[in-house]
DNA sequence: CTGTTCACG
DNA sequence: ACGTACGTGAACAGA
């Protein structure tokens, strides 16, 4: 093989290449070529893409040693002494254009690409500069890569010209021989050619009334126009002799002092004060991935980013022998090991490489992989969570990642400003009340404001944590009819809210695709449930009208329907079926409203006088249950209506009707304390270490967690089982480009649907959703789910049952 | 980096 | 008389 050398060699026979990069030129031209890419708060990225994309497609066919870039810097340049005219064309770049050439630099930066400026000079001049430093180097040969034809001039035996013809795949590589085919003269008469006819693109007068034609003719025959002007300055009758017509000849002498300064104009300086020095390395893209992948990330050019995963990371695949363990890790057997060792372990929620190998007091992923899934046979339970619940959720969640949901920023701009307006009134008339302006936001500033100044007195004054007067949204609540500065606070802490995590932030994370890839977790909680974070999907607001309305911003694409399912009263109905309460159990067999028919117990009246104030209490009460209340914190929660006395009235009534429910809590407390674990309706554990040893306070947190964790967990095992089965669904139906599922949200699936099939699809999905538990297991408790379909997440209407 | 507040189920 | 329920993720202030 004789082109395998080595690189000494290499040196010898063959001159190292130098690819020069004319950013500016790059830029325009990409700028030009390309649609108006935007990032999702907005930042021009077009000319961006085209830069890299040029980078690209030098480093494939120019396969360059080393890569420089000269650049522009903002401002006044020698060019603007010389014609003034010349800053007029220039500020007339557009704003988009300019931010992006003022972001090249990171670019650059990513690349690994060392980039030349000098205030004062374009980066032409660096160019020529860069490039006659270089004349005496008989090893270097110099590419120089534009957008344009302005280097042309620069042009010899070693320098040649990489320029894009019309778009950006359609190049061509200029040498002396390429320009004179082109132009009919060579490179050393490209100044001169511009000085008469000119540059509109970059405001180059020329002689007025001289086109490409006169202008080509006047070069071949004359060469410079120093030449021409010398023979008009002998008569008229000497260029007449050689064909030149009287109209072109009163046109040059018109134009004498533009052609003039026209070519000072379009003659590159070589000459500009930099000290340009090789690099003491070839430059190898690869080396750059991480810097790449990120300034991917951060222009948001995901596709991209895709299809150069490759060509960045040649060694990913694993053929290349890794220095460490680590980096043979597969992903995928990372993540399936993952979710194992916190099905072992609940409360090291999404664990890490390092997670597991610590585990396992090893430093073979394998050896530990191994060792964690003998522990995960030891309990059979565990195991079959893993392969029935866990172990197939990996590619659904993985595929709803990817997926992504549409989110339509337009339109949260709009709300943004809306918002953002509001926000300000709202605020202008808190100062008016302070009497001063401040921080709203700051709970230490407010406290301030609220009790010293404007003297508000609470019947009680609550204290946070650290013994600070809270500003909690419950209490300030309590005190709104004491001043209208209240209501004002918690409306501006609302919009404040809503704009600052939602409204304004989800546009950002939004991808070149108009979709939002937020990140679903399966392993993220200690109880079974997932997480979801970049953004959390799983607090987008419903509770307030001006939270709602976010959940517009979720919208189907064009022929979809938003699908949203969700399952009614789970919890609750959990509670019923694993404790077996018979009163309980027949309430929802019965198909019976639950919080009226536990009113009816509690306050000792039949269902038909529960008036909306019990049915708001029990309703209360049946989520305490949930979470292992006790008296105070059910009063927190039912207001300042009811004592503390009467709320542990509730309380021991409610025992004493549901007495299954009783038992199932003490049952649970005495479980978790003796076996160290609770375990779900399908066996998946959250282990308690310490239950016993703990203070009395902590032992109460304990015991309410050991009460919700079984209740929340089995809650858990059932979406995730309807996830499992919805998926099945899909793909048995044939349905795979009809349905997406985007998200999940605790007891809600997401899903967008061909709009034409959504009814059939809707009743099939939501049965499947029914049918994911055996309802003899829950003690007879049927799981019921309601489908509700839209053009949008916020404005859904409820699908009747046919 | 911690504390406070607040969005969801 | 008081730590004011279970599980999360995120923004912001202030040290």
């Amino acid at each position: 093989m004789a082109k395998k050398t080595d690189s000494k060699t290499e040196e010898k026979e063959k001159p190292a290449r130098l690819v020069l990069l004319d950013s500016h030129a790059i830029l325009h031209r990409a700028y030009h070529a390309l649609p108006d890419f935007t990032k999702s708060d907005g930042e021009p990225t077009g000319a961006l893409y085209g830069l890299i994309l040029m980078l690209l497609k030098i480093k494939d066919t120019l396969k360059p040693d080393y890569i420089i870039a000269a650049r522009d810097l903002p401002g006044a340049t020698h060019r603007h002494e010389v014609f003034e005219a010349y800053k007029a064309h220039r500020v007339q770049a557009e704003d988009a254009l300019i931010a992006q050439l003022q972001s090249a630099p990171k670019v650059f930066d990513a690349f690994g690409i060392p980039s030349y400026s000098l205030a004062g000079y374009e980066a032409d001049d660096v160019l020529g500069t860069i490039v006659k430093q270089l004349s005496g180097r008989r090893d270097i040969e110099i590419i120089i890569a534009s957008g344009d034809m302005d280097t042309l001039q620069l042009v010899n035996d070693r320098v040649r010209v990489f320029t894009m013809r019309k778009g950006l795949n359609d190049t061509v590589l200029y040498d002396p021989d390429a320009v004179r085919e082109r132009y009919e003269f060579g490179p050393e008469h490209v100044v001169d050619y511009k000085a008469l006819r000119g540059d509109p693109s970059d405001n180059i007068p020329g002689v007025k009334g001289i086109g490409e034609k006169t202008g080509t003719e006047l070069i071949k025959l004359f060469g410079s126009i120093e030449y021409i002007y010398e023979a008009l300055a002998k008569g008229p009758t000497e260029l007449e002799k050689r064909g030149v017509k009287p109209r072109v000849i009163q046109l040059l002498l018109d134009g004498k002092s533009n052609a003039q300064f026209s070519k000072t104009l379009a003659t590159i300086h070589c000459d500009v004060p930099i000290k340009f020095e090789l690099p003491k390395r070839y430059w190898h893209m690869e080396e750059y991935a991480t810097t790449i992948d990120a300034l991917l990330d951060d222009l948001e050019f995901r596709a991209l980013k895709e299809r150069l995963h490759t060509a960045l990371h040649p060694g990913a695949a694993g053929e290349e022998a890794a220095p460490k363990a680590i980096q043979e890790v597969d992903q995928k057997s990372l993540a399936e090991t993952a979710v194992a060792l916190w099905l072992l372990r609940s409360d090291t929620t999404t664990p890490s490489l390092d997670d597991i190998l610590q585990y396992a007091h090893t430093e073979d992923f394998e050896r530990a992989r191994e060792f964690i899934f003998t522990k995960l046979r030891e309990t059979g339970e565990l195991m079959s969570v893993y392969e029935t619940i866990e172990r197939p959720l990996i590619p659904i969640i993985h595929r709803m990642n990817v997926d992504g949901v549409r989110v339509d920023a337009d339109y949260l701009k709009g709300l943004s400003r809306e918002y953002t307006e509001e926000l300000a009134k709202i605020a202008a008339r808190i100062y008016g009340y302070a009497g001063h302006e401040f921080n709203i936001s700051s709970p230490k500033q407010l406290g301030v404001v609220l009790y010293d100044e404007l003297k508000i007195t609470p019947a009680k004054q609550k204290k946070t944590a650290t013994g600070a007067r809270t500003t909690r949204e419950d209490e300030l609540a309590k005190m709104s009819h004491l001043h209208p500065i209240i209501d004002d606070v918690l409306a501006y802490r609302e919009l404040q809210k809503l704009l600052g995590t939602y409204i304004d932030k989800i546009p950002e994370l939004v991808g070149t695709d108009g979709r939002l890839h937020a990140e679903f977790l399966a392993a993220g909680t200690t109880t079974g449930r997932m997480a979801s974070k970049d953004p959390n999907l799983q607090n987008i607001p419903i509770r307030t009208d001006y939270g709602r309305r976010i959940r517009n911003a979720f919208a189907a694409e064009k022929g979809n329907s938003i699908l949203a399912i969700d399952y009614s009263q789970i919890e609750l109905r959990i509670a019923a079926g694993l404790s077996g309460d018979e009163k309980l159990v027949q309430v929802f067999r019965d198909g019976r409203d639950v919080h009226t028919e536990v009113a009816a117990q509690v306050f000792n009246v039949p269902p038909e006088q529960v008036d909306r104030e019990m049915r708001r209490r029990a309703k209360i009460i049946n989520f305490g249950i949930l979470y292992g209340m006790g008296a105070n914190a059910l009063r927190a929660n039912l207001g300042d209506s009811v004592t503390r006395e009467e709320a542990g009235n509730y309380i021991e009534e409610y025992f004493k009707n549901f007495s299954g429910v009783a038992r199932f809590v003490e049952k649970t407390k005495a479980d978790a304390a003796r076996q160290g674990f609770t375990e779900t309706l399908f066996g998946r554990r959250r282990y308690f270490p310490g239950f016993q040893s703990s203070l009395p306070g902590l032992k109460a947190q304990a015991e309410r967690m050991a009460v919700n964790a079984p209740i929340q967990g089995t809650q858990a095992d059932i979406i995730k089982l309807a996830m499992i089965a919805a998926d099945a669904l899909v793909e048995k139906e044939g349905w795979r480009s009809d349905v997406r599922m985007l998200m999940q949200v605790h007891d809600e699936l997401v899903f967008e649907v061909t709009s034409k099939k959504i009814e059939e699809i809707a009743g099939a999905l939501r049965s499947a959703m029914e049918g994911v538990v055996d309802t003899e297991r829950l003690s007879g408790v049927p799981i019921a789910a309601e489908a509700s379909i839209g053009e949008n997440w916020g404005e859904l209407k409820r699908l009747s049952r046919t």
